[in-house]
DNA sequence: TTGATTTAACTGGTTGACCAATCTGGTTAA
DNA sequence: TTAACCAGATTGGTCAACCAGTTAAATCAA
């Protein structure tokens, strides 16, 4: 079950990417030469995919990309329409899509860092009995591991979702839920985390847990990020 | 190209998602059963839509969706690996994946507070001449519809969307443009914002620049905030 | 003329066969 | 003994044909 570290393949942006970037750009094209307007219907998969000289699947795929951003939504056989949100923002939203980047790690850090925050922070006013509860359980799941002196990245991670989940904001824990993996990826592959300073990670757990049973939504942030504070210097030494 | 309002067929949640969500489910058992470890080549897709009892198809979508959120890895014509985070993790999250509820428009809104007050904040201190030189572009598109007496919902997004491109956090771009185009449709489905209050935006939104090419963090947030405070009336009225 | 009803075309979704890249194991040449 | 290599099996990706639901025009009875 051990993994031996495979070459990387991703040094090469994924390629299958280029014909999708191409036909969303062909998309935009469309929008902004008002041959396609918000609103409208697109035209049927298969005309399209002929009049912009690529195969439906590929097509397909550039769709359902433009569907995950909201741009377009798709109604089963009956047809695909433009989102009715203007064509400036269509269009400016294209580019950002084409353009976006590989995140790199500090933008993910940091990004969490900013969510879980807001999300502690909404935790401490609103979260339920049943929120504490999961959130106690994947305390005591990583306590146990911790101990032990096992790694427990995991279980660590999995406890800040719970928190987050407590927020009661659907969407932040949905963002939360995208850039939670990778954080564990670049910890697993860095080996950042694994020593073992557990004992005092659980006590921060265990103040900011307090700090949302008692409803006190400040403290509750400011242990927080103290407990941040030490992950900060893991990870930037 | 005025729109007339189409019968909301969306009451009734996506109903493909359904076979999705069962073929995730029971890729999660798998996990937990250890019959299926982190960091293991999932069957090949072929053999395992035979051994779900689903549809190749059905299974491709099902990996896409775990993909997305990271949990799976594709590498062409070699395999599917199964992220290496953990049983812990990932039952975790394919438990919140398959939990994950539509968002109401007020964690929407909520959310987009949260990451554009911050996106600001380092907008304030990171931003390069060209991003100044496209918020400005952005503004000025405003400012023309909005002298104007038009509808610029769209130009006004566009604009906060630059904001966040400033931040230099590529994370926080990727989520705002998710969760903006929901935003505008909401606001567009009920009419928000187009009041003549324009001519007041257009000084909020200036001040934030302004705040922003003195590279004062501080008095950015401090501008945005204002400029929330009349949205929020504008929302919750 | 009008209204309901039929029907034919059109939609996105699904399917199973095919493709090219990749991996695997044994074989061969040094 | 070792390293290079080659063929066959296996992989995810692609494609064209087909399916079932939707839509709107055509039809026909009143």
């Amino acid at each position: 079950m051990r993994l031996k570290i495979e070459k990387e393949t991703e040094v090469v942006s994924n390629p299958k990417k280029g014909s999708e970037d191409i036909i969303i750009s062909k998309i935009r094209e469309l929008i902004v030469s008002k041959q396609l307007e918000p609103g409208d219907k697109l035209p049927a998969e298969r005309v399209l995919a002929e009049k912009l000289g690529v195969s439906r699947n590929q097509l397909r795929q550039a769709i359902q990309r433009l569907e995950f951003y909201g741009l377009v939504k798709k109604y089963p056989q009956s047809g695909t329409r433009v989102s009715n949100i203007g064509v400036t923002a269509l269009n400016g939203m294209m580019t950002d899509i084409l353009q976006l980047q590989e995140p790199d790690f500090k933008s993910l850090v940091e990004t969490r860092l900013i969510l879980e925050t807001n999300a502690v922070r909404l935790a401490a006013t609103r979260r339920s009995d049943e929120h504490l509860r999961q959130i106690q359980a994947a305390h005591e799941a990583y306590s146990e591991k911790a101990i032990n002196g096992l790694n427990a990245v995991e279980e660590d991670l999995m406890f800040h979702l719970k928190l987050s989940e407590a927020s009661g904001n659907s969407v932040i824990n949905s963002l939360m839920l995208v850039i939670t993996p990778e954080i564990i990826t670049h910890f697993v592959a860095n080996k950042v985390c694994d020593k073992d300073e557990n004992h005092l990670l659980i006590k921060e757990h265990q103040a900011i847990i307090d700090a949302i049973i008692d409803r006190d939504p400040d403290r509750a942030v400011a242990k927080l990020e103290e407990h941040f504070n030490d992950l900060y210097k893991f990870c930037y030494d």
